[in-house]
DNA sequence: TACGATCTGTATGCATGCTGTCAATATTGC
DNA sequence: GCAATATTGACAGCATGCATACAGATCGTA
C-alpha cells in the first residue's frame, strides 16, 4: 500500500465502525450520507494508488471528455461531467499546463475557449485507462457480480432521480 | 429548489447520461467511481437544500462526534470521523468561531486541545438534526426498501473491506 | 536518566468544489 | 435596430481534503 492519504486510512483503521456498529448507533456513522462520503474518500485514494500523481480522478474525467468531445467550451465540459464552471477553469488550466490540452477561441462565439485534447494528452490518457480501469474493479472488489451490477444499478437510479 | 449548487445541477441537466447511455460507453459515465463522486455531489447539494447554509455536513459529522465522545483531542476526533488531522483543524476553527465547540488544554498530556461543545452547539445540534435526518431519507428517495437495505449493506461492505 | 521513536497540533502548498459577481458577448423580444 | 436577457469565462472568497514538514511533548528503552 503506498502512502497516500496515510493518514486518514490508518485512522479509519482505529475506529470500530463499518465492521461492528450497533443498531443503536444515532450517529453519522449510519447515514447513508457518511457512507457515501467515505466511499468517495476511498475511491480517490485508490485512484492515487493506482494511476499516480500525475493524473487526478478530477483531471482524467476532463481530458476524457475533452478527447470525446473535441471542440467543445468549457461551459459545455462542465455540463458533461457535472463540474461548475468556476471549477473547471482551474482544472483546464493544470491540463493545459502539462501541454495535455489547448484552449483556442472561437470565430463564430468569441465568449467560448474551444478545447481540445493535444497528442501528448492522448498519449496520457491512454497511458492512465488500464489503471482507471482497474480502480473501478479494485473499488468493488468486495462485491460478488450480482452485487456488482445492483450496486451499479441502484447508482444509477439514484442519479437519474436527482439529476434527471 | 433552492439555489444552491445551481450551476452544476442545472449542468447536469443538459447531458443525456444516467437515463440512456449506450453499452459501449467507455467514458467514465459508466465507472462506480463516478456514480461515487456525483453521488456525493447530490448529498452535499441536499444537505445544503434541507439543513441550511450555517453547518456544513463535515461541520455536522465533527459536531456530532465531538457532542458523543466529550473529551477527545482533535486527532482522536480526526480518527472517528475519518478526517485528516491536517483537514480538521480549520474545521474546528470554524466551530470554535460560531461559539459551538470549546478547545482547552490538557494537564496530563499538553499536546491535545481537548475538544468539547457547548450549549449553543447542542442546541445547533438538536435543530440541525432532523434536517440532517430528512437528507439521508430524500437520498435514497428512489429506492424501495429492500434496495435500501441492499444498497446501505453493500456500502458497508465496501468500507469494511477497504478500510478494516 | 538520556535518547530515539512516536504522537499532536499547526502551517504551507496544491487541488477540488461551490457561491457570488463581473465584463464581454450573444440572443431574443419588441 | 435596439433594449432586455442570457450565456460564457474569469475572479474572489470560503470550505474541504491530502501531502509534507515542523516544533513541542510524551513514551519506550537501553
Amino acid at each position: 500500500m503506498s502512502g497516500v492519504n496515510e493518514r486518514a486510512h490508518k485512522a479509519a483503521h482505529r475506529t470500530p465502525d463499518y465492521t461492528s456498529s450497533g443498531p443503536g448507533d444515532l450517529s453519522v456513522h449510519r447515514m447513508p450520507g457518511h457512507f457515501i462520503r467515505r466511499l468517495q474518500q476511498v475511491a480517490v485514494r485508490l485512484f492515487g494508488d493506482c494511476v499516480g500523481p500525475e493524473l487526478t480522478p478530477v483531471q482524467y474525467a476532463a481530458l476524457c471528455a475533452i478527447a470525446q468531445t473535441p471542440g467543445a467550451g468549457q461551459a459545455a465540459l462542465a455540463a458533461l461531467i457535472g463540474y461548475d464552471r468556476a471549477t473547471i477553469g482551474g482544472v483546464i488550466d493544470r491540463l493545459e499546463q502539462k501541454g495535455w490540452v489547448a484552449r483556442s477561441g472561437s470565430p463564430e462565439d468569441r465568449r467560448l475557449n474551444l478545447l481540445s485534447i493535444t497528442p501528448d494528452g492522448q498519449a496520457a490518457l491512454a497511458r492512465a485507462a488500464p489503471a482507471v480501469l482497474a480502480v473501478q474493479d479494485k473499488l468493488l472488489e468486495p462485491l460478488d457480480p450480482q452485487e456488482r451490477e445492483a450496486f451499479e444499478r441502484m447508482c444509477l437510479k439514484l442519479l437519474a432521480h436527482h439529476l434527471g
